[in-house]
DNA sequence: GAACTTTCTCCACTCACAGGACAAAGCAGG
DNA sequence: CCTGCTTTGTCCTGTGAGTGGAGAAAGTTC
């Protein structure tokens, strides 16, 4: 199989990049922006139109003068991401400039083992390709799975919540099949990433994503770049613990994050409230259904219905406390709250503002921002994209 | 003034930095080491050798073949450094290979001011300085003071212990006086400098470096660069929350960390065990002394004294709680524990490893040492050096 | 003393890049 | 339509960085 084009130096790189991340530009602000005599840019882009990875795109209004070339990446790039969390699979295609063309989802649940799992992800991929998203080469692929991550490797290391996923080779295998670059990471770093892509963290370097889904963990970005830590499990923050008792949790302790909240803890709390009698509103959702989750609470909750309001800012105070000692530790520039949990909005979220503004130290809030994903559930695939295009689009 | 000489280019900025951290070298070695032909190694020493900043130092032994030439860092070059602490002053001059050839301490109080404060610093310097420690230019200056810092414009900002240092022109001051390139940055900051220049951290991309002095503090190694956060304050662990009651700490909230350990609690709790009669030891070194500090309760411990023990351990436990949340968060690869406290050694040490090894992931700890700083008083001064070394062999 | 090794210097050649000259393309005003 | 001015893109040459080979210098081993 031909191996697909890879910038050949530096400024070939940025160069790509920019386009991705800015979209087409010009060849005149182009040579504003990176430090290039202007015969060295055209021969740079002469070669990356040699290489198939850019191409012309009509001419800018004059400025004045004669007008500018506009450049774009080619059109007919592809970037493929998958998104394994613990209930479902993302799959979609994004072209060079990490515009999502097609993005399916459905539920899954990853303790089938990854042999099962992946191939339902790569049947998804084979539906998207059907309808005509991919043309020729596939320029890289990028994974996320719920659990820790070799990054070096390519592969889960002792996922809690992955039976069977460990040390599975997810690179080489998924490499293998659409034969492309293939990078695999914590699916909640690819949030983060996405965020940094397409989210309010686009002007930010140092933020936190807190993700609350079935687990709770924590995207860093440092400088721009995820950090990952020295064994990839940085960001485990559903094990810190925020009270001497509380309810059992999964790993052995008492009194952790995860155990009070997060998407089983407040499932497992609204069922509580709903058998008890607490909350009518619950219990009848409880009846409708056969089971409760965050999204229910969230229901109950915007209806006004007293328990489920109460749930969702206790857990809010948890999480905000946890927080709080982060952000004095880290000092970031912003903070994202995303994942299915995030649903419950507003209440939520004044709930840890409240807790972390109060908390933490005056200089570290000063001007910190405390906001939910506008991406909804675009975050993870987007990340993905992003990954592997941080990659590809880095000199050979 | 004449402006001391800088690298022209990235490799003698190279060359300079290895020099400094491995020591005198054989050009063969350098030629091995970094990634240029002979020629044009030949030509970057040849340039540093003309900028006074380098110099040969005699023959290699034989490898079989032509001897080969040792290359140095100049003897003459000087770096200084001022690790202002709260209730300290430490000076020190190191050459460039940040040996530290010079080193003097006092006890002085930071809340008399940057005026007072520094001029008795500079004094300091000026005592060694006529012990012949300098000989030519200094090239260059770094401090540490013990607060948040504006590293970009190098002055305190918001220092809660210093009254009177707030937006400050530190670098600018000492920058007049001693005429050469000064940093300023967080004196915990420049701790985990040391420890990654000649700590126990040399080998160490990511790690911790845990002050327990008056206040406690922590210092930040990403990718073996200290990581700042977005204004400056990162690190700044001494209130993050370890119990929802507790004492009243100086920052209005209750339950901080530093309110239950540090210095001044650790004193504050050990004169109640003084003068309740809980703890006879204590109360005869507080009639001995006057007053009691960390090192009379190391005394008292060492000593079998019960009290002094339990402080220790219960200390030592809420660090841990505190220092498990953020080694899950932060996934570090070592955690040195430094600071006055830290003579309370072993006894604290082992019960901060613990609760660490209790509460967070398996992952997370399990290859992570938690260690007690070798340098002594060192670290602060010589992470100075460190940081304006760094900055020094940078290209201009 | 001969043969082999390693180190260092000199030199010629390649390549990246900048910047000027010039042509092409556009605008504004008469 | 024509003139003068501006902007853009291309071509060309000069400069400096860097490589790698030839060969001298310095050592070791037998």
């Amino acid at each position: 199989m031909r191996m697909s084009a890879r910038p050949q130096n530096v400024h070939q790189a940025r160069l790509l990049r920019l386009l991705r991340d800015e979209g087409p530009r010009s060849r005149a602000e182009l040579g504003d922006v990176v430090r290039l005599s202007r015969s060295k840019l055209a021969v740079e882009l002469d070669r990356l139109a040699g290489l198939g990875l850019v191409e012309s795109a009509g001419l800018a209004a004059s400025r004045g003068g004669r007008r500018s070339g506009i450049v774009r990446l080619s059109p007919s790039l592809r970037f493929v991401a998958f998104d394994i969390g613990a209930t479902s699979i993302d799959v979609a295609v994004t072209d060079g400039g990490l515009e999502v063309l097609g993005h399916v989802s459905e539920p899954c649940d990853v303790r089938q083992g990854a042999t099962v799992v992946l191939e339902r992800a790569l049947d998804l991929y084979a539906g998207l390709r059907d309808r005509g998203l991919v043309e020729g080469q596939v320029h890289g692929t990028g994974i996320g799975v719920p659990g820790p991550v070799s990054f070096r490797d390519g592969m889960p290391v002792a996922p809690p919540i992955m039976p069977g996923w460990d040390r599975f080779p997810v690179r080489e295998a998924i490499g293998q099949e659409l034969g492309c670059p293939v990078l695999v990471d914590n699916d909640v770093n690819l949030m983060a990433l996405g965020e940094l892509h397409s989210g309010l963290a686009r002007s930010v370097d140092d933020f936190l994503l807190v993700k609350i889904g079935t687990g709770i963990g924590c995207g860093i970005v440092v400088d721009g770049a995820i950090y990952r830590g020295v064994s990839g499990s940085a960001g485990d923050i559903g094990h810190i613990r925020v009270a001497d008792d509380g309810p059992m949790c999964a790993c052995g302790n008492a009194g952790c994050l995860e155990a009070f909240f997060g998407g089983a803890a407040l499932a497992r709390d609204a069922a509580a409230a709903a058998r008890s009698g607490r909350s009518p509103q619950l219990a009848r959702l409880l009846e409708d259904h056969g089971e409760l989750a965050a999204a229910h609470v969230a229901e109950a909750a915007a209806a006004g219905d007293a328990e489920s309001v109460r749930l969702v800012r206790e857990g809010g105070r948890h999480v905000g406390q946890v927080l709080a000692g982060l952000v004095s530790f880290f000092n970031p520039g912003l903070v994202v709250v995303a994942g299915g949990v995030a649903g419950l909005g507003h209440t939520l979220l004044a709930e840890i503002r409240g807790v972390v503004y109060r908390r933490s130290l005056p200089l570290a809030t000063g001007n910190l921002p405390i906001v939910l994903s506008e991406l909804a559930g675009a975050a993870g695939v987007i990340g993905g994209a992003r990954l592997i295009s941080d990659h590809v689009f880095d000199p050979a």
